[in-house]
Order: C-alpha cells, then structure tokens, then sequence
DNA sequence: CGATAGCTTGAATTAAGTCAAGACCGGTGG
DNA sequence: CCACCGGTCTTGACTTAATTCAAGCTATCG
C-alpha cells in the first residue's frame, strides 16, 4: 500500500513561472470574457443529453459560462477551505481535485477532463477541504455558483451531477481498495480511453496522456517508480505503448481484462441514465497476461 | 495492495435464515407502518441542522417515511441494476454499500449507520451498480424517491446531501489511496466515534463495532488476516481495546496520530457546512507509535 | 552546454497477501 | 450435558507486491 511518498516539493511545490495568465480565484477580471464560441459548447454538450436539456436551456446554460481563464500547468484555482462564488468549468487542458494527507503525501481524488466540473460540491457546500489543480495548461470557465445552481434547480437535474460523481468516486475507491496496482493501471486506461472518445479527445485507442508518472502515481495511489515498472511490464507484454505523450491501446480486450473493465461503469451517457439495460453483462474476466510469473 | 480475496461465499453467500420479516424490494406491504415515534426522528434530526428544515418541514419529511421493515443480518436490498422507487433509510443498525470486483472479491464503498440515506444516488439514477445489504439486523425506512426528491427540491437542498456523500468519499479514497493498513483502520476508529457519538451510539471513547474482520478488510481493502494483525498490534500498543463487540479507544490522542485524522473532514455538522472556519488548523502529525521497529 | 525534471533500472527492504492449522466461541441436536 | 459444527479469530511460515534508496540516463529549455 502506499504510504509515505515524494515530499510536497515534488511536482507541485517547485511551480513554473511562465505564466500565460494569473488566475487566483477572481483577480484578473481582464480575461478572455464571453467565448460562447465553440469552448463551452463541450459542457453544454455534455450536460444537454445527460440533463434533457431542450435548445432553449442550452443556450442558457452556454450563456452561463461567462469569464473564461487560462491556466498555466501546476496552478492551484480552487483552494480549500476558502468559499468560492464561482464554480469553475474546465474546457481544455486536464487537471485533478486532490486531498492533502497527513505526511507529504497528495492523494488525487478525481481527475478531470475537458468538459468536467472541476468543483462541483462548491454548489452546495461553498467551502470544502479539497483544492483543484491544473495539470496542464487549461482553458476554464467560471459560472456564478448561485446561477448555476438556479439554472439545475429549475431543471430539476439538481442531484443528478452529483450523483453521477458518486458512482464515479465509487469506482475510484473499488479500484483503490481491490485491485493491484497493475489492474488500477489498466482501468485508468480503459476509463481515460472512454472519457477521452466521449468528448472527441481519442480516436481508435489512442490518445494523449499528458501526465507524468509521479501523477499517475498520486492518482493511483501507487510511487512512480511502481508505475514505471509496471508499464514497462505492459509495454513489454505489447498491451500498451507510449510514445512521448502519446498512449496506444494495442491490445484492447487484453487491457480490458487486465482490468476487470465494464465499460458503463462511470454511467455518464445520458440515456443509460435513465432506463435502459446497458451493457448488463459484466462478466469478471481473469487477467489475461502471459508474462510474469 | 489487495487481490484476490475471499471467495463469493464468505459473508453474503451463506445467509442467516432465521429471518424475521422479509423485505425485497416492496414485496411484504405487512410491515410495520407508519411509525413515526421516535425512529424516524434520527433521520429527520439528522438532515434538520443540515438543510436548515423549520419544525413543518421537519414534521412533513417524518410523514414521508412510511413503512419500515425489519431485516435480518447478511441481506441484500437493493439491487445492481434493478430499478428502485424506494429510497432506503436506515433506522437502526450497521449496513453497507458495495461493489463486485472482477474477482470474487467485494469492496465496501460506504459504511452506512442509523440516520443515512442507503441509496441516495437513487434518487436521480434510478438504477445504479451498487449493492446495498445489511451487516447486522436493520431496521430499515422506505421513503418514495419522488415524494422525498420534491421535498428536497423544495427545501433547495436536492444537491447537498449529494455533495456531503462526496465529501465522505473522497476521503475514503484518499484513505486507501494514501494511507498504510495501520493508519486506515485507525482513521476509520476516530470516523466511527465521530459519527457514532453524533448519533449518540458511543460516549467516552467506546462503542460497539458489530463488523467481523472479513468485514472490516473489505471495507478498508484489506484480508481479514492483516486486520488482524494490525489490530493486535494496536492493541499492544494500548491505543484500542476489544471486548466482543465493543471498541475501546484507549489513547484517542496516539490513535488520531497514527490515523492523521482531522475531526471535521466529513463536514457533516450543519452549522460548519455554510460558513464557520471550523477546524481549520489540520496540523499533520508524525506517526507516534512506538512498539513495533 | 549545463540545469532540471522526468524516466529507467537495480538492489535491498518492508508491507501485505496466501496458505494452513489450531483455538475459541455460540449454537444445535443427540 | 456433551459432542459437534460453522464461523470467526489468532498465529506462524512463506510468498508476493510494492516501496525505498540510489544511481544513471534522456530529454528539454534557457
């Protein structure tokens, strides 16, 4: 299990200093204002099936996310225990909420991608004990807390979003809880390779991972050195190759049994939501490796 | 990390049979109805403080919670993918939420005590992948999803009691992503008493603690046989003591050490959840245990 | 071209899991 | 009342998974 890692100098605390733009909770007011271009058109996509939004609450909702930032990588823009009136949408770049342990340890919670809600809970809550942080260079929308939650009220869609979170977060603690470090690796590709085609970011199994091993590691609950290892051992077994950023799926079904992976268990599609049977049939698959041992 | 663990049959599998009263779903309507004395209460008190209800409020979410069902140890009551109109309130007794691996293993992903909401997700998804059953004998409250939504909407807290769920379980990732067996199980001692006196089932560093190792292991991912380990140790350390059923925290202090524990990270206290800065000074402190290398 | 962050690898150590046996109940039935 | 049973707890011996420490390598950027 993981337990004492990096100190807090690791990827966090020496931040870069080239700066695009500074963003620390609502200063620079002088930011790229009211793109309802294309940019937040990949959050009202995602929430208009996930919702039931008509045409009409589309357009509000882009209306919505008005100032829009641009983040450097390494950037804390949600800070805990500090009440935010703006809940922030992230529209490119990737970032993570993540907790602070006891020791120098960092634990990511959630990884967010394009799209996402960074600080959900801050609808409900106005100050929590997590903070997010960009990844990368991110492009993010700010939405008027009360606004937004307003606009969910009316929509009766209030819980939804977070509830969706929750099955998320279930996930996250099954896979932390009960699987090795090498099926928690594997599900993280499988689910980034489903996450990513959602919103257009993958195409036939393989997509950029702009993320370093240390962050993998604190996502994984795992040291980078594992995480190293135990990609070197999935390259080496021709299920996964990384070029630079760069990830290849070219053996899906054996990742997919690595993983023990139900595709629909993060039940973001929209329809599924709702009724339908989905993908039911979630036969536990052994691991399929050949190598080691 | 944990692997594969036991096998389908070990807790769940061999049901207890000498149950009293049957409670699928909605199939035996002859149940205790209508008790709205004093059991429900604990649910109401609890959400009270939390969504702010004046007393008519609180009278009309009382009225809400109709029948209640008594259950035996080892029962499940809400299934995978089977939709539900019932939300579930657990009265009295200890229940869980969880999830299948691909293996034989199962990982808890919510301890669920007297006052909780057993499938809050419900209430916007309809079906979900979670299993909910009961650890010990339960006495259990169905509230109609829709009746208790449009309370909820109502009161303007549909999202909340969403939210406060994520809080809690972002922590426990962080707890099985970040922490050794040691400091999970100490970490769930000092939530137990936190929750447990908040619902006035433990006063002075003692309560009863009906879970069996197997079951602790898979709540914290881990075997039964490290738990118990890890359990002698503390308690030849003097930090806990263990009668039968009954946990004695005999050095709160090490044990918050050991545990890193911070008392408000479950922001369930009402009051703190808008905007008092609460406990805000979470020194991390160092491991104090001395036995043991 | 020298710094620096990230990647790779090896050797040694520690944490946790596996297997297996025995002890300790709390019931059940002869 | 006692023998037996199943489930849980306890413990030991052993194996495996993952961490730690450390060094060398590889890009990349100024």
């Amino acid at each position: 299990m993981a337990h004492q890692r990096s100190a807090p100098g690791g990827t966090c605390g020496a931040k870069r200093t080239y700066l695009k733009m500074q963003g620390d909770t609502n200063s620079s007011e002088a930011t790229v204002a009211a793109v309802k271009r294309r940019d937040d058109n990949l959050f009202v996509q995602r929430m208009a099936p996930l919702l039931g939004l008509d045409g009409q609450a589309q357009a509000r909702l882009a209306s919505l996310c008005g100032s829009v930032q641009l983040l450097d990588a390494d950037r804390e823009f949600v800070h805990a225990h500090e009440p935010v009136e703006h809940v922030h949408i992230l529209l490119e770049g990737w970032a993570c909420r993540y907790k602070i342990l006891a020791d120098d340890r960092r634990q990511m919670t959630v990884l967010l991608l394009p799209g996402d809600i960074c600080d959900l809970d801050r609808l409900y809550v106005a100050m929590g004990s997590r903070v997010v942080i960009t990844l990368t260079a991110c492009k993010i929308a700010s939405v008027s807390r009360d606004m937004l939650r307003n606009f969910l009220d009316e929509q009766g869609a209030s819980g939804k979003l977070a509830a969706i979170e929750n099955a998320a977060l279930e996930e996250r603690i099954a896979s932390l809880g009960g699987r090795t470090a090498r099926k928690r690796i594997a599900h993280l590709f499988c689910e980034l390779q489903q996450r990513l085609t959602r919103i257009g970011l993958a195409r036939d199994n393989r997509y950029r991972l702009p993320l370093t091993q240390k962050q993998l590691g604190d996502l994984l609950g795992m040291t980078a050195v594992h995480v190293n290892r135990v990609l070197k051992e999935l390259r080496a077994e021709g299920v996964v190759e990384k070029y630079r950023d760069e990830l290849v799926i070219l053996d899906p079904e054996v990742l997919r049994n690595i993983a023990g992976f139900t595709p629909a268990f993060l039940h973001l599609d929209g329809a599924a939501s709702t009724f339908s049977p989905e993908a039911l049939s979630a036969s536990p698959q052994a691991d399929g490796a050949a190598v080691r041992g």
